[in-house]
RNA sequence: GGGCUCGUGGCUUAGCCAGGAUAUAGCGCUGGGCUUCUAACCCAGACGCCGGGGGUUCAAAUCCCUUCGGGCCCGCCA
């Protein structure tokens, strides 16, 4: 709840309009151009847009203004000065002292915002017809990672798995499920898989069976016992399996929400009739169709086939009429293909008057030997990653540290071979596509989850000594006033924006600003681990203080590991 | 065919929406650093017409147009 570089941010912006209106000019909030650059702690452009606002020179006002500027007695604000038409603003010794207090007062709540509103938000969501394959996890580990930000930033998150225990692909699985025998000597959704890539098999060489397919989706509908009995086995066994995987993957839901309860709640049925009142459907060939040609889609929507069944657009819609009424905020993270739908879906949500989702789309992850798909039995599943991700870690840890015990080992492997997963997936940027690379994916050499975790380790493991060679304790009262190293005051520094980035990633659904801060933050901690000396400092108190430092960064890295959903190991 | 999206050193990637100070970082490569708090580390160096071509602007990786290449979508599937 203590905001350092936000409250640094906003002190320079209201320093900065007062000198400018100080000399007799004015200009909005958001013409400040303030940026972050290597030239200051804060950077303001808006000498340029006054420039041409006044028609005068950009570095005559710069100068100006940085004349006008006063700056209040313990601001955060330390020094302010052109350098050009740029005017840099420099945080002060007050601003430095602050952040290890604060860092060291609110420990794992460092980073906190205040408490906002509610926010219902919907990852994964992936068919129960088979395991999560490296696809999915790119959702799930996109959504947990935005809900651990969201969190973070003050709201209060539920996570949603909306799960499709009705749709077309569960009736060939239910299907299956008759024809062949599942394997239950493997892991329930993999045995699902089998039977599913048998039954699409089939299917394709004998389209007659596709008619038996649709009377198992009408009896469904209809509300017939035994069919239900028959999804709700094989979606219960595809699901169990997938909690085993997220769990691995440390990705946790709230509530999973079947979309057959809409149907029976008569959700369905409801929401049908708030569109046709809308007096924008048709119908087309018997089918019920939505007009959206006003929301710039050319082609219709179809909610409803000819033999008057459901299908998933149409449940959809009553799942996000339903959430609408249970937070502020809905967030649904969608694969690329769901771009045109997820439009769709929000131009009728829009029609009926029911407040839209924010969608955040990903792109695809495919294989060197093309996309993924279950129906075909081509992908990657993330069980097989995680196995061979932390087979290869335990290699490493077992070489690095011969001396310890299998079990620590085994969970450092663990944390380590799944961290590195998480991060792989979560630096980058959710609209790149990417091409999933076994070579890659068990690369340590790169500075990933293992370096930021390693740089935790590295800083309890100091602490460690520590507490035994010059008997330190947490509490010791310590003067941030004798960090005056670079290395320090960059560490510091690095640790002041946490907030920042928290409010970035939270307010722009982009997880990944998160994922490369961590690593900054790792290296501003290793450079300063390798130039200055802490326990071995002459000075006591200068080591006091150092110590607090360590016991900053080792928050910082792991409030930062803990947001991104990645353990944080205390030795490696 | 139409729509959306991505294209930044050999490879991966930040910055693009809100245009401005020498284009970010990693892997790999070259060279250096462990009798000192964990070397899964640190330091130095080479490698870029920011896909191509036009345009707007005092200023373009960023905005506009066009073109090429990759991905996704255009089902009474989900």
């Amino acid at each position: 709840m203590i905001s350092l570089f936000l409250e640094f941010k906003a002190q320079a912006t209201s320093i900065l309009k007062d000198a400018i209106q100080e000399i007799g000019l004015e200009i909005e909030d958001s013409e400040l151009y303030f940026e972050t650059s290597s030239h200051a702690d804060l950077a303001s452009r808006t000498a340029f847009k006054l420039a041409s606002l006044y028609k005068q020179n950009p570095k005559e006002l710069a100068t100006r203004i940085v004349s006008a500027i006063k700056i209040p007695d313990s601001s955060y604000v330390g020094e302010v000065s052109a350098s050009g038409p740029y005017i840099n603003f420099h945080a002060s010794r007050h601003y430095l002292n602050r952040t290890v207090a604060a860092v060291l007062e609110e420990k794992e709540k460092f980073g906190c915002g205040a408490p906002k509103n509610k926010i219902l938000l919907e990852h994964t969501s992936a068919n129960p017809n088979g395991p999560l394959h490296v696809g999915h996890i790119r959702n799930s580990i996109i959504g947990d990672t935005l809900a651990r930000i969201l969190r973070r930033a003050g709201y209060d998150v539920e996570v949603q798995y909306y799960v499709n225990d009705m749709g077309r692909q569960i009736a060939v699985v239910s299907w299956a499920c008759e024809r062949f025998e599942l394997d239950l000597s493997k892991k329930s959704d993999s045995a699902i898989a089998n039977v599913y890539i048998k039954a699409n098999a089939e299917l394709d060489k004998n389209p007659d069976y596709v008619k038996e397919i649709d009377a198992i989706m009408e009896k469904v509908e209809t509300g017939d016992v035994s069919t239900i009995d028959s999804f709700d086995k094989a979606v219960s066994l595809a699901i169990s399996g997938i909690k085993e995987t997220l769990l691995r993957l440390n990705v946790a839901h709230d509530s999973f929400v079947n979309e057959s309860s809409f149907l029976k709640s008569g959700a369905v049925h409801n929401v049908v009739e708030k569109v046709k009142a809308t007096g924008r459907t048709k119908t087309d060939k018997g089918a019920l169709v939505v007009d959206l040609s006003d929301y710039g889609f050319e082609k219709t929507l179809v909610i409803q086939r000819s033999n008057g069944t459901s299908l998933y657009t149409t449940r959809d819609l009553a799942y996000h009429e339903w959430k609408a009424g249970q937070a502020d905020r809905i967030i649904d993270v969608l694969g690329a293909d769901h771009k045109l739908i997820s439009g769709q879906l929000k131009a009728t949500l829009n029609a009926i008057g029911v407040k839209e989702p924010e969608i955040v789309i990903f792109e695809f992850v495919s294989l060197p030997e093309g996309s993924m798909s279950t129906r075909r039995g081509q992908f990657i599943s993330a069980d097989e990653l995680f196995d061979r991700v932390t087979e290869s870690a335990l290699e490493q840890v077992d070489a690095r540290r011969p001396e310890t015990s299998y079990e620590f080992k085994k969970q450092v492997a663990e944390m380590v071979g799944i961290g590195a997963v998480r991060y792989d997936i979560v630096r980058v940027s959710p609209e790149k596509s990417t091409v999933f690379n076994w070579k890659e994916a068990l690369d340590f050499e790169k500075q990933g989850a293992p370096y930021i975790q390693y740089s935790h380790a590295r800083a309890c493991s100091i602490l460690e000594k520590a507490k035994e060679e010059v008997a330190w304790e947490s509490s010791t009262e310590i003067e941030p006033s004798f960090l005056v190293e670079d290395t320090e005051i960059d560490l510091i520094k690095k640790m002041a924006m946490f907030d920042n980035i928290i409010d970035i990633g939270a307010r722009e659904l982009k997880p990944h600003v998160l994922a490369i801060y961590a690593r900054e933050l790792a290296d501003a901690f290793n450079q300063f681990y390798r130039f200055v000396p802490v326990i071995a400092a002459e000075d006591e108190k200068v080591r006091a203080a150092r110590l607090a430092l360590v016991d900053c960064a080792r928050i910082v890295l792991a409030n930062s590991l803990d947001t991104l959903g990645i353990a944080a190991p205390e030795s490696m």
